[in-house]
DNA sequence: GAAGGTTTGTTGAAACTTCAATCACTATGT
DNA sequence: ACATAGTGATTGAAGTTTCAACAAACCTTC
């Protein structure tokens, strides 16, 4: 068995800093979107996506690869905010397979009043308390992290 | 309602930066143990922490903490690794409410071989495509998350 | 020493995610 | 034109996490 290439001290407090913070920032996003909108993360993502789409609409497989979820988990999800009246489904025109997600007015509404709440939390907890050169760094890195993972995809 | 301050152009590039390229990285984290040893991440990371504690067990309590999880959580995932056998339970002498999850032999081994590949995973998607001064400020800037989260909890 | 409040850990149900299977449609090759 | 393979999306079941409620032990204070 060939012994790995294994961390250095200083290499694995900044792993395990980052591991412990990105834990408890996501923890902390996700109960806060919870409490004030009723709206996961995830569900939130998917909802800044469509906002973000020409005609506030995106395939399903699009708005998977933009949002990082499985689809079937985005299948789950869609349905759920379906329900709640914030994203309606129709089929695209061409491809017969392919299905719309739309967001709805309703749920344009929402997700305006969740933006302003969430950017204060994020700022709060996250851009105003990073040096703006370790910012920088951390676009940089999480970047070349994001390209890296493609890879093997 | 007042106008929030909402991020400039670079800042919000580098939160979304971040934010796609750690929920890839930690998807991709979750796979790799899970195909190559059958654990989950926070499986892995209640391991790791047993491993690292004096006589290898901490309380239930402590545990947590450590890992970052909700202590029902924790009481469900301890749960399975009983099961499976990489865990076991028993209470602490003092505090008679108290519970103390200990580390087995059977434990020990499977992470010391699950420890040699994940290390290789991370140098391989993380540490090593990352400039190490970058790596350096991520150390700093999500410990001061960690600080930040934790004034409010 | 008993009442009231707090801490520790567990539990069951509900909500969510993952996994494998499936269905409908499209593209390709012969 | 037909068979075959590939793509897009959904489904149900199994596994995991969250949430609220709980019980047991501890702590304080009168």
């Amino acid at each position: 068995m060939t012994e790995p290439r294994w961390l250095d001290a200083a290499q694995q407090r900044d792993w395990r800093a980052y591991i412990e913070g990105s834990v408890r920032l996501a923890d902390l996003l996700d109960r806060d979107l919870k409490s004030k909108h009723g709206l996961s993360t995830a569900e939130y993502e998917i909802l800044v996506r469509l906002s973000e789409a020409p005609g506030r609409r995106l395939r399903m497989a699009e708005l998977a690869d933009f949002a990082s979820q499985s689809r079937s988990r985005l299948s789950h999800t869609v349905a759920r905010l379906e329900c709640k009246g914030l994203v309606a489904r129709g089929t695209c025109g061409a491809d017969k397979r392919g299905v719309n997600a739309e967001l709805t007015d309703e749920g344009f509404t929402l997700l305006e009043k969740a933006a302003r709440d969430h950017v204060t939390t994020v700022r709060e907890f996250f851009i105003d308390v990073i040096d703006p050169d370790d910012l920088k760094a951390i676009g940089r890195a999480f970047g070349a992290v994001t390209e890296q993972v493609a890879k093997v995809r």
